[in-house]
DNA sequence: ATAGGCTTTACCACCATGGGAAGGTCAAGC
DNA sequence: GCTTGACCTTCCCATGGTGGTAAAGCCTAT
């Protein structure tokens, strides 16, 4: 679904499963986001079934690049809250995203951390019908402390 | 807790506390591990208390390093399998290893390409007190394609 | 004997997502 | 009008890896 087929839709409000389909995001995850708070209370029909709106689907839109782009879900929060606040300063944006480009820089570094040291490893191992590993006595007995991880207490999901 | 010190600890077989500090593994999770079937049966005492011995450590250390290389408990349950075995050959350990590279390489990827396109962003973005923020711009109206995260069904955690 | 520190099991929580059950609703075709 | 099938609703459970907490039992030193 291109960005410029949602504004054609010619039969507002929509029911989950479109506004799914339009934003991108599962219905199981439209739910969860609304217990959470993310998109504030949503129109229901008599019958309970949510209303999606137009604008509804674009705040969707933009939740779903938010989480693309790696931000939690707090962070989300903050960022639409921003986005529909007309005297928002692009200062409190630009922070929230420094913080999360931190934490992007500490996982990735972490993980490359770990890709040094197995790749080294594969190097020597000789990956043949024999027992003698390197990798395994790597695990075993460490050569060097390289920690990596979380022992500096970073997330990596 | 030094590697050396674990085998002059002179009272064998030790409590989960114990074991606990000499492999960097929290008793909840040593007793998480054990419900996996990670190490095997433990030892109890006669009042059902654990008992780690020396070796039981050692593969404690090992499964910990393993966490450490960002393995996931499916393969480190196949690692700690095959390092037990003295008839494994080394091509099995080596292919656990290089799948693990090849998802590591993939979550750096996704990283690095939030990483790419929120920095681009972070430097055309005044972050001054007016509104106007082209963070929150592309985040509503995202100017390439550039996917990224699960687009590819790629855990990045 | 009592205090305190350890251990045991059994729950609940996180984040983000998926699966499924059991039931209600709607639109199309007969 | 009634059936059928697709959709919707809420509720519970699972993942992975870890933390917390509570109620109970054990052990050791004083």
């Amino acid at each position: 679904m291109k960005n410029d087929d949602i504004d054609r839709i010619t039969t507002w409000p929509v029911n989950i499963g479109k506004a799914a389909e339009l934003s991108g995001i599962s219905p199981k995850m439209l739910r969860h986001y609304e217990t959470l708070g993310l998109l504030g209370d949503v129109v229901r029909t008599d019958s309970n079934y949510r209303q999606y709106s137009l604008a509804d689907v674009h705040s969707l839109r933009f939740i779903r690049r938010s989480r693309d782009m790696g931000f939690g879900l707090d962070a989300i929060a903050e960022l639409v809250s921003l986005w529909h606040n007309r005297k928002r300063s692009s200062a409190s944006v630009k922070r929230i995203t420094q913080k999360h480009l931190d934490e992007l820089a500490q996982r990735i570094e972490a993980l490359q951390a770990m890709q040094r040291t197995l790749g080294g490893l594969m190097d020597i191992c000789p990956g043949d019908g024999r027992p003698d590993c390197p990798i395994l006595d790597d695990l075993a007995h460490p050569a060097r402390p390289s920690a990596a991880r979380t022992s500096s207490g970073v997330r990596l999901s």
